[in-house]
DNA sequence: CGAATTTGACCTGCGC
DNA sequence: GCGCAGGTCAAATTCG
């Protein structure tokens, strides 16, 4: 079935668009304020099942997806060593999982559940919780370096401004957002464009190490170009031939045995297969994170995650949000490092002005793969104060010429900023 | 033989 | 305006 009539070029579309909203908000720092309320982004990213529409609004129950409890995590191996092994169970059904088929039998799963199915879907769930509660403090840390107020964090009581769009993203396979009707006769890409053209999108990609060309992460997907060197796969979801989801797929540059898996559009017009749920429910945790009010300052910039404090024998994820491009992604670096030594273990600095996200990234530094190529120890201690931080991301400019990119695009907006502010000295 | 992949053409957006 | 990069399409080819 052809999708358009010709190839790439403008076609007649006839689009409905159920959430148009402006594109500035997640970029332009003077919109720091209006970052979406973390409670609806919550509930919208995981609709419970008694989800349905009324009047094109979901209607949707209050679901707690950041436990407070914090329980120590046991180490959770990367994230395609645990699909192809099948230890990813394909059934996991927690409060995320909120399909819309089969609900019955997912209630007597969820009673059957034992520790070790949700084990590692659970570990996953709450290392993300906890890196978006460094993600806030370390916003609220750069403010204060940039010399600027911390701006207000999630959780206050203004949902006028969410971006409606990030109501599509779907961990619970519930279909939110009615298929486009008028998809006939128009292809995907000009659908896509069309809302491109209006609303924001959040990509969520994986960084993992996987000799396979792909990720089994449950979905079907099919190829539909490629591109490049190394080269970048492109695919679709063909579940329905409806459904907008792609990927990308590639390796990464600098370390070949690392593949790059990058999810866009996260709104399958489709319930979830069994299979896909652990992935889906991932993908939705770390868009949510990133829409929960996450966002550090205006630009771009790369955040390194650690170990919480709280948890301090949790593997770490390191996590980057990237806003240099037109689309925002939160990047969920699940490749294996070793353990930090008990000096970096919470409570690390207490006294420190840094948040304990930096305490990560200077062992990191300190202890770099060999795959990263050499990199000299930067701080023998945690990074006390702003002039180590300076130090690290120094370093990783020259270790990353992307980084360097994404930091060039943070001083230009702090400096454009400031030159606003102070009257242009 | 139908489905999936490959691959060159084509389009859009962006920087210079 | 031009060139480049990213992304998509669809005919041709390969695969099961
Ligand atoms: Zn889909």
């Amino acid at each position: 079935m052809p999708l358009s009539s010709h190839g790439g070029g403008p076609k007649p579309s006839l689009t409905v668009d159920f959430h148009r909203v402006p594109k500035q908000s997640l970029i332009d720092s003077h919109h720091v304020n209006e970052i979406p309320n973390k409670r609806a982004c919550l509930e919208s990213a995981h609709p419970p099942s008694s989800t349905h529409e009324q009047n094109g609004a979901a209607e949707l129950r209050e679901l707690d997806f950041f436990p407070r409890e914090n329980i120590p995590l046991r180490e959770a191996p990367a994230f395609a060593n645990l699909l192809k092994e099948g230890r990813v169970p394909s059934d996991v059904n927690t409060d995320l999982q909120l399909s819309s088929t089969g609900s019955e039998q997912s209630m007597e799963e969820e009673n059957e559940m034992d520790g070790e199915k949700i084990s590692w879907f659970e570990e996953a769930r709450r290392k993300i919780a906890e890196q978006n509660k460094e993600l806030v403090a370390l916003r609220g840390f750069m403010c204060d370096i940039n010399g600027r107020g911390s701006p207000p964090l999630s959780g206050e009581d203004d949902d006028d401004l969410i971006p409606k769009r990030m109501h599509d993203i779907n961990g619970g396979g519930t279909p939110i957002v009615p298929p486009p009707p008028t998809i006939n006769g128009c292809s995907r890409e000009v659908v896509a464009r069309e809302e491109d053209a209006n609303v924001e999108e959040v990509r969520v990609a994986f960084r993992d190490r996987s000799e396979a060309s792909l990720i089994p992460d449950g979905w079907r997907w099919r190829k539909y170009g490629q591109k490049g060197k190394p080269p970048r796969s492109y695919y679709r979801c063909t579940i329905t031939s409806t459904c907008l989801v792609r990927k990308q797929v590639q390796r990464c540059a600098q370390d070949k045995s690392i593949l790059i898996t990058t999810y866009i559009e996260w709104n399958h017009d489709h319930p979830l297969p069994p299979a896909a749920m652990p992935t889906a429910s991932i993908i939705s945790e770390a868009a949510s994170m990133f829409l929960s009010g996450s966002i550090p300052i205006s630009g771009g910039l790369i955040i390194i995650n650690s170990t919480s404090p709280m948890m301090p024998r949790c593997r770490p994820i390191m996590t980057t949000i990237s806003f240099s491009a037109r689309c925002p992604t939160v990047t969920l670096d699940l490749t294996e490092y070793p353990d930090p030594p008990p000096q970096f273990h919470a409570p690390a600095q207490p006294q420190s002005a840094v948040p304990p996200l930096f305490s990560r990234l200077v062992y990191y530094e300190q202890q770099p793969r060999t795959e990263r190529g050499a990199m000299a120890p930067s701080c023998s201690e945690g990074p006390h104060n702003p002039d180590d931080v300076a130090r690290i991301v120094t370093d990783l400019i020259l270790d990353n010429p992307k980084f360097k990119i994404e930091m060039i695009a943070v001083v230009k907006s702090i400096i454009s900023e400031a030159r606003q502010q102070g009257g242009g000295s």
